[in-house]
DNA sequence: CAATCATTCAACGTAATTATTGAATGATAC
DNA sequence: GTATCATTCAATAATTACGTTGAATGATTG
C-alpha cells in the first residue's frame, strides 16, 4: 500500500486522519469522550445513532488513530488516543471560528446572547476555589460527573436542575460548567439560575480544557 | 440550511472543514501555501494536479475557510487565510506521528536514517546567524525562496546542487532548510554536501515553522 | 473593443462514504 | 459448557466525493 514516495504515504495517512474528523457526529462523539471512556451502547444512545452505526463511527476513529479502547467486563470502553487528539479538535474549532461566517454568526447569536457577563477563568475559579469562596456546580449527566470533575464540584444535571435549587446556596457565588465551549448546558443552567436570582457566572469552556490545563481533578 | 439546534449546525461546519483536509493532494497544497500565496496554475504544476482540478481543491478550502485568494493581473493567488491553519495541519501531524503505526514507521524509516544528527534547532540558528558563523542554505524552488526566506540565506534549489557547490564555503558549517517537516528536499541536500566533504545540517521543520515562530525573514 | 488567458463551471462516470438491517463474533457469567 | 449480551461484521441502497472533459466566465491587455 505505500508508495515509493514517502511523502505521499505520510499525507494520504494524514489525509485519513483528517478524514475521521470529517462528520458531525463523530465530532459529537469526541466532545463525549472528551469527558472520559465510554461504552459504544453509552455513545449510540447519547449522541442518536443506532449501536452499529455508533460501532462503525467508532471502529473508523480507532484505525486512524484518534481513539483507543479497552474491554471492561462485556463492553468495550473507548477513549481519546492522546492529549493531542484534544488540541486537533481544539486547533479545528479555532480555524472554524475564525473564518468561517456562518460559525462566527452562530456563536455569536446564540452562545454570546446567552452570556452577557464574562465567564470565568479556569485561573480565577481555581484561585477562589483555594480561598473557598465559590460553589462550583457540574450540570453534566452523572456518568460524566463520576468519571471525573472540579474539586469540591456539586452534580446537578440539567434536567433535574428545578427540582434541586435548595441545594445550592442562594448566598455565595455560583461557577457553572459542563462538556466544553460548544455545550449549552451550562449557559442553560445560567439562565435558569439567574432567574430565580442565584449569583452565577459560567466557566469558559468545560471539564476537558480544565484537566488538560494541568488543574486539579477529583 | 441550519438547524434548531446552533450546536448541530456548529459541528456540522467543524467537520465541512476538517473534512477539506481530508484528502493528500489538498494537504499538499496546503504544505506549498504554507511558503507563500501561489496562483492556480502553479499549485496545480507542483503537485501534478489538472488545472481544473486543482481550483476544485482550492475552492473547496476556500469554502471551508482554509483558504483566502485575491486576484492579481490575469491571475488569482490562493493563500492560507490565517496562521490557524498552520496550527491546525501541525496538530493533524502531531496526532497522526503518535497514533498512527505507519506514519511512525515512515518517518522513522525514512526521515531519521537520513539524518543520524540532530537537527539544528530554531533557537541554535537564530543566535548562531547573529554571531555570522553559519551559512543557511535555502533547497527550495526559487519562487518559494523569493517570497520569503531566513535572513542571509543563499537559494540554490535542489536540482541545481551539484551544480553550484562552489558557492558554498567549505570552512564553515552550513545549516540547508527547506519546506517542513516532511518536505525531503534539505534531507536530500544535506545526504549530496556530506558526501562531498561539507560540514552541513538540517534545520529542524523549515521555512513555515521558522516564520511562525515570529523569527526574522527576508 | 476585441482578443487573450487564467480560472471556474457544468456534466458525466466512477469510487467512496453513509445508515440500515440482520447475522456472526467472542468474551463473560451463570 | 452453554447461554447471554455487547459489539462487530457483511450486504445493501442512497448519497456524496472525485477526476476528466469541454465549454463559459470575466478581468486584463494590447
Amino acid at each position: 500500500m505505500s508508495s515509493e514516495n514517502p511523502k505521499r504515504t505520510l499525507f494520504a495517512r494524514f489525509a485519513e486522519t483528517a478524514k475521521a474528523l470529517g462528520h458531525g457526529r463523530r465530532l459529537e462523539i469526541l466532545e463525549l469522550l472528551a469527558q472520559g471512556e465510554r461504552s459504544v451502547e453509552a455513545l449510540a444512545e447519547r449522541v442518536g445513532l443506532s449501536i452499529a452505526n455508533a460501532s462503525q463511527h467508532l471502529r473508523l476513529m480507532h484505525r486512524t488513530g484518534l481513539l483507543a479502547s479497552r474491554r471492561d467486563g462485556k463492553r468495550i470502553l473507548y477513549r481519546l488516543n492522546d492529549p493531542s487528539v484534544l488540541e486537533l479538535t481544539a486547533a479545528l474549532h479555532r480555524v472554524a471560528e475564525r473564518n468561517v461566517a456562518e460559525v462566527r454568526e452562530v456563536i455569536r447569536g446564540y452562545f454570546h446572547e446567552r452570556d452577557a457577563l464574562e465567564p470565568v477563568s479556569r485561573k480565577e475559579l481555581s484561585q477562589r476555589l483555594r480561598d473557598g469562596l465559590v460553589t462550583v456546580l457540574d450540570v453534566r449527566p452523572e456518568d460524566e460527573y463520576a468519571a471525573g470533575h472540579v474539586p469540591k464540584a456539586i452534580n446537578i444535571p440539567l434536567r433535574e436542575l428545578t427540582r434541586r435549587l435548595r441545594q445550592i446556596p442562594k448566598n455565595r457565588e455560583v461557577v457553572a460548567y459542563c462538556r466544553g465551549p460548544y455545550c449549552v448546558l451550562a449557559f442553560e443552567a445560567v439562565a435558569i439560575l439567574r432567574g430565580r436570582g442565584f449569583k452565577v457566572r459560567r466557566l469558559e469552556d468545560g471539564y476537558p480544557e480544565w484537566k488538560a490545563a494541568g488543574l486539579p481533578t477529583d
